[in-house]
DNA sequence: TATGAATGAGAATTCATTCAT
DNA sequence: CATGAATGAATTCTCATTCAT
């Protein structure tokens, strides 16, 4: 039953993700304090603490969140689709995806290539989801002929995953005002071309 | 004979440097402390703040030196070369670049796109400084007729740049057994791609 | 019924207030610690970064809490007296004041005449206040022909305020066995004197 | 034999006394550090400890010097004279004194009135060299009938150095426009009346 | 006689976490 | 379900002192 103190809690988790992908992504997790996020969700220190377990549990849960959701865009763009419009689908459905979460992709690219943190095995793991779908679809245009078939499908991925993630950002970051359709044609002109092999 | 005292001093800048480059890049800025960068330079803690003004000065003019040095391998890489092997010269040399100052790299991964810190400015300046030269050989190209003469030299530059980064450092981080060549030669597929529209 | 919390709060602030200025007036304050002041509050030593600033925003409160309470003593004394009464009743409140909190007086003996401090201007103020009391009973004397006209209202109303806590302190330092009326009997001598030139 | 080198090193001494003085006088003894000490007397800073034993002696042999000059000047003021003219030179001498040595007046002034530091024994004996001379003329006064017989000599000696530190530091701080001459009268005037009880 | 790089103990400050209300 | 005062371990930074040159 969704009483209203359900309600309520779920909304104040839903703030203090909010507030804390805000200050994760412009500042980092460490320089970004339980303090901070309460503030900016509005709420006091404590309740942090009611609703999450720890700080690390609260950013663990953030990124799996964060990721589940890129993975489940991933695959509806993909439904259905043949090799080739799919790795096209695929990128728009990043960059959709980056423009509306843009404080998420920030903080992901900030943290993807980090080492020695404890959620590194999360990330890894996450990070392995959401460029699992992506690897399919180059698998499967490998395996019909539409790409390279010495293609190294993994390195392929993650590449494009990569690419994709650095070049939306940094659009976001030093050239907010240009339309998002400029950086959408750049990236899929090199994607069309390189997948021409 | 110089004096001993001022070799003494510069020797123990660059150990401090390197043994922040290197954890820095591990656990991210924050996340190190001033204890762990003495102790893995060899230095007493003290030693840190006899020779940088805070935490956040050693930072910065580490920043400076390591993108400093970059635009200078940048700079040399391109004397006298036209538009198009220029390009080609500067992803080698970027790849060089990370190649042999991986940790250096991967912090800069961490770094660039965040907002908010308050090295940001320098940061900015540098970034501009480094990318300046990938642009001007990029606006030469464009010029020349080498490359499409609607292309957006700021943006092409940045995700140049950027896709560098990211690809070179997700080999390093993911795949560090594969030969260079490979994600060289795959970088320089693509750009030959883009550069022949 | 008030909040207890808030309750709790203020008697945490006394009790810091108490410790430091005990600790303070027996070691200055540069040779105060934190720890000692939490220690003798008998607090933790985040407590006391809980509820101020920093050491010196303690100190700077300490200041203002103590010479307002000085400030009421002097105004309560004098309300309603003639000038002549007035001025013996001001001695009779310093020194009634400094018995009381003799810690305060002798921290603000060690501090008043000081320069370069970051708390400088914040003292400065809070004597002009203090002493601004003294000054509008004295310039009433001048002006009811009880003290000489060519006297100067502020250098004799800071003289007289000086003397008096250098006195008493002095008194409370170096002989705390002699009854403090000695003392009183001394000062307020002095003081009828030279107001019957 | 006064060679170069022996006046060097007492023109070194010399010049770290007067930084020591100046800065501890403006921000205190723990307030001020070895650095600041060293680059006001434009020397480095283990010329300091080449100099003195460490920072506390540095101090002490400070205090010492400053008070045994005050004491000297005391006994000089007083040579040959009856007791009254002697009291009214005592007076003109510590103004005198405080004029010329103005920053050690003002580290005397915070440091008199403390209690538990390190050098307190120390200073305790020089004050009591100093206070010994006013006494002994106090007391001559009082076996010569100039005083009432029944004055504290002590505590009068001591109110009567602290009240000429007191009133001539606060105008050295508060009022240095005013003529030094004005200063002097109005203590002169309060002396001369409470010796005429 | 003087220097200044290096030290490390200690001081100020921060911050994730706890807990009584 | 939420709060905010309090905590103390960890962190940044300071500074008197040492010592090789």
């Amino acid at each position: 039953m969704t009483d209203g103190r359900a309600r309520r809690r779920v909304d104040t988790r839903q703030r203090l993700f909010e507030a804390a992908v805000e200050l994760i992504a412009e500042q980092g997790f460490s320089a970004t304090t339980v303090d901070d996020i309460a503030a900016r969700a509005g709420v006091a220190k404590g309740t942090v603490y009611y609703n999450f377990a720890s700080k690390t549990s609260l950013f663990e849960e953030l990124l799996r969140h964060g990721i589940g959701l890129l993975t489940e865009q991933f695959r509806a763009a993909v439904a259905g689709l043949p090799p080739r419009p799919a790795l096209a689908a695929l990128v728009r459905a990043q960059l959709e995806y980056i423009r509306r979460y843009r404080a998420f992709a920030q903080l992901l690219l900030s943290e993807m290539w980090r080492t020695n943190r404890e959620w590194q095995q999360t990330l890894r793991l996450l990070r392995a989801e959401a460029i699992g779908v992506i690897a399919e679809t180059v698998r499967a245009g490998v395996d019909a002929g539409d790409l390279p078939a010495d293609l190294d499908v993994q390195l392929a991925s993650s590449a494009l995953f990569g690419v994709g993630l650095v070049v939306a950002v940094d659009w976001l970051v030093f050239q907010p005002d240009r339309p998002v359709e400029d950086v959408q044609e750049a990236l899929l002109a090199i994607v069309r071309r390189v997948a021409h092999t």
